[in-house]
RNA sequence: GGAUGGGUGGCCGAGUGGUUUAAGGCACCGGUCUUGAAAACCGGCGUGGGUGCAAGCCCACCGUGAGUUCGAAUCUCACCCCAUCCGCCA
């Protein structure tokens, strides 16, 4: 959500914002709103003045038992005014905020501009692509040869878009997200939280996924939400509150399936687990003063990566331009793995700076150490990381040539003495 | 699913139609005292909005929205949320 005195004092700045978004100026057009609106409100506000000065005339004279007759005929006078300036303003109020909630945030000014996703910039790489000696397969066929990634069984009973993983692959899941959340907790500093996967509409809405993206996610028809990332339990955890500035920054991750119906994403990333309705997810979310926040963000990336460094993975981060970046954020780095299969680098984090953008929305505060009153935080959200992609890129860059896979080192405490999951029966 | 109770400032909590300009406490900030701290004492301290160069002035806000009234935290209605008990259940 934006600030609307923001928008009064820097228009210029916000109409550039939203043309790196690849939109079109509104300042004008929001400002006029604005200008309405306030006159609205001084208008009625005079009268409610008038009003309040008679009622307590007419309280002072009924005690002493005056007559107030002609008092009470002024009061009835101003009704039809006041209900009329008041209707106005609220009006003018209810059409700002709509204006304004589905607007995105605003990019920083070191983020590049641009449309779409060829406009991203590097900003550096890590790790050697490997050298096979072989033909490597990708995750579906190394997956399917052991009968451990099994899609007919998920089609059977959830339709497209799932799957079952059975025995080493479960498994190895089930390691990854250990490591990751042992990881970011033990070496990370977050605090690891087990958050409610069902959440309401104002949760939603705090993070900035409503009113504007409903499609994307999974209702029931009880009124609740399926959570599309913990991003959105975890930084609502600080919602309608004031924290002190000492205790800022807060840190927290958790490890949740996440639920996506993928709208609009028909005949993207069929084959495989890639784009999937429900993947398991390491999240990672920081709750900051402005000041820190930019650090921050810089920190949270480095943990992210840190992860695929443990796991020998080689990989490229990116700083997304304009107009690849999710709504909420103010700048985004992902983070992609390669995955010898696809011979691509895929998205496998997204780590976010929103500013104080979604903190508005869920009136999520601060009390400064310095001066008085309260500001709002800065929230960070990144992926630490996706772990459904995680596990095809273990699968892909460590198999062997008979399809079996070695365990990276850095999961073998996780996997039970096992170094080597097996290559499929001949 | 059934029954009951309840939503008041950063937190706790009083308040059943008119100086409520929301008591009191806690927390926080400043001061006195102290070698320093603690304690004690004194003072300050809500949020949002409008207006103004500023000092300031004004309006709203007691879950949300309507209503009654000259006047509503207080009365009425609807809705939302929370809690407790019973039932069911991992």
């Amino acid at each position: 959500m934006h600030d609307i005195r923001f928008i009064r004092e820097y228009p210029a700045a916000f109409d550039a914002g939203l043309k790196k978004r690849n939109l079109a100026p509104l300042s004008a057009e929001i400002l006029a709103i604005d200008t309405r609106r306030r006159a609205a409100i001084t208008e009625s506000e005079g009268i409610q003045a008038r009003r309040k000065t008679l009622s307590q005339q007419i309280g002072m004279a009924k005690r002493k038992g005056e007559p107030a007759d002609a008092l009470m005929a002024e009061v009835a006078a101003l009704e039809e005014g006041l209900k009329k300036g008041e209707a106005l303003a609220a009006e003018l109020d209810a059409e700002l905020t709509r204006r304004l909630e589905v607007l995105p945030n605003l990019p920083a000014g070191d983020v590049p501009a641009g449309s779409d996703e060829t406009a991203n910039v590097e900003v550096r790489r890590h790790g050697n692509q490997r050298n096979f000696s072989f033909a490597p397969k990708d995750h579906v066929a190394l997956g399917e040869a052991t009968g451990e990634m099994d899609f007919a069984a998920a089609v059977k009973i959830s339709g497209s878009r799932f799957v079952f993983l059975k025995s080493h692959l479960a498994k190895l899941e089930r390691a990854l997200a250990q490591f990751m959340l042992d990881l970011h907790t033990i070496e990370g500093g977050y605090t690891e939280v087990s958050p409610p996967l069902l959440v309401k509409d104002a949760a939603v809405y705090g993070v900035g996924q409503l009113p504007k993206f409903a499609e994307d996610m999974f209702h029931t028809d009880n009124g609740f939400w399926l959570v599309p990332t913990a991003e959105v339990p975890l930084t609502n955890l600080v919602n309608d509150t004031v924290l002190d500035e000492k205790d800022l920054p807060l840190r927290f991750t958790a490890y949740t399936p996440c639920f996506r119906s993928e709208a609009g994403a028909a005949g993207k990333d069929t084959r495989g687990i890639i784009r999937v309705h429900q993947f398991p997810k390491v999240e990672m979310v920081s709750i900051t003063t402005p000041e820190q926040s930019a650090a921050e963000h810089e920190r949270m990336t480095g943990r992210a990566e840190e992860v695929l460094k443990r796991l020998g993975l080689a990989f490229r981060t990116i700083v997304l331009c304009g107009g690849d970046m999710g709504p909420a954020s103010r700048k985004t780095y992902d983070i992609e793995v390669w995955l010898p299969g696809q011979t691509a680098y895929r998205e496998i984090s997204s780590c976010s700076n929103c500013g104080d953008f979604q903190a508005r929305r869920m009136a999520a505060r601060f009390r400064p150490k310095e001066g008085k009153g309260t500001r709002f935080v800065h929230t960070l959200n990144g992926s630490g990381l996706a772990v459904g992609r995680t596990l095809i890129a273990v699968l892909e860059n460590y198999q062997n040539e008979d399809g079996s896979v070695t365990i990276p080192e850095a999961l073998k405490p996780y996997m039970g003495g096992l170094t080597t999951i097996p290559a499929p029966a001949k």
